[in-house]
DNA sequence: ATGGTCGAATGTCGA
């Protein structure tokens, strides 16, 4: 089973890329983030004629995820447990950014959409501590009832665990996603059972998921590893290959990420 | 030249 995650950055706007990709690398499921769209502005005609059954959960224009999958699509959950939708701060909006499902053989995959935090200072700053927070103890409660739970993390987790995962520690002096909490957050997700099952593979430096449209970063290969498949260590046993699909930054049209890619075998 | 780009509820915000 060959299983990819992608921050889409809209999949209206990107749908055919999303079918030529499917097409293009045989994949099974597919978990997208940043949808940008409620579930009912989707028109899921073609994807649903290349034999895919989809789950999107999205609320408004901000963030969504979903998952793709040929291989079927049961037991959808919507949501951590425990960590309420953002936000408090009286702005109205509500994000959708974690939706799961079983697929293939007994796989629970999720799409997970980390919290951006903007900045250090700012309120959703430590709205993400928390929620990073709440998908620890959920993935530590799944291997708790289940030590043989197949079970994967998949998304944009918008955290560059390693100094190697940017380009540059210098500019990010000051900014969100490399500093100490962040990491000790998603290194406790990983501690609790679940490991990175792309970096082994794809070490880096200059090993990157996600390139910002400004500032000419693509070409000038200043970018950032923060989209991941951390698996459960039933998973890790069965992970056959990897790849990041570089190539699909490239050209008018692309999603500011890549795509991962990981093939498993049970 | 200290910006440069995208997508969306576009007299503008979030990434």
């Amino acid at each position: 089973m060959r299983i990819a995650t992608w921050n889409i950055n809209s999949l209206r706007a990107r749908m055919e890329r999303v079918l030529a990709f499917l097409d293009r690398h045989d994949i099974d499921v597919l978990a997208l983030q940043e949808t940008k769209a409620k579930p009912s502005q989707l028109d899921l005609t073609a994807l649903t004629e290349a034999g895919y059954e989809v789950y999107a959960h999205g609320l408004n224009q901000w963030n969504g995820v979903a998952v793709i999958s040929r291989v079927g699509l049961s037991d959808v959950r919507e949501e951590l447990p425990d960590v309420p939708l953002w936000p408090q701060d009286g702005t109205g909006v509500v994000e959708a950014r974690a939706v799961s499902a079983i697929v293939g053989d007994g796989l629970r995959i999720w799409s997970l959409y980390v919290p951006n935090g903007r900045e250090i200072d700012h309120p959703h700053m430590a709205y993400k501590l928390r929620w990073l927070d709440a998908l620890r103890a959920e993935g530590a409660r799944t291997l708790a009832e289940e030590p043989d739970t197949r079970t994967v993390l998949v998304g944009d987790f918008n955290v560059a665990p390693y100094d190697e995962d940017v380009w540059d520690m210098a500019a990010f002096d000051g900014k969100t996603h490399v500093t100490a909490p962040e990491r000790a957050a998603f290194h406790a997700v990983v501690d609790a059972g679940f490991a990175d099952v792309v970096r082994p593979d794809h070490p880096g430096p200059g090993t990157y998921t996600y390139w910002d449209y400004q500032q000419l970063r693509f070409p000038k290969r200043e970018g950032m590893r923060i989209d991941f498949v951390l698996g459960s260590p039933a998973v890790q046993k069965a992970v056959t290959g990897s790849f990041i699909d570089r190539e699909e930054r490239k050209g008018k049209g692309a999603s500011d990420h890549a795509p991962v890619v990981v093939d498993l075998e049970f």
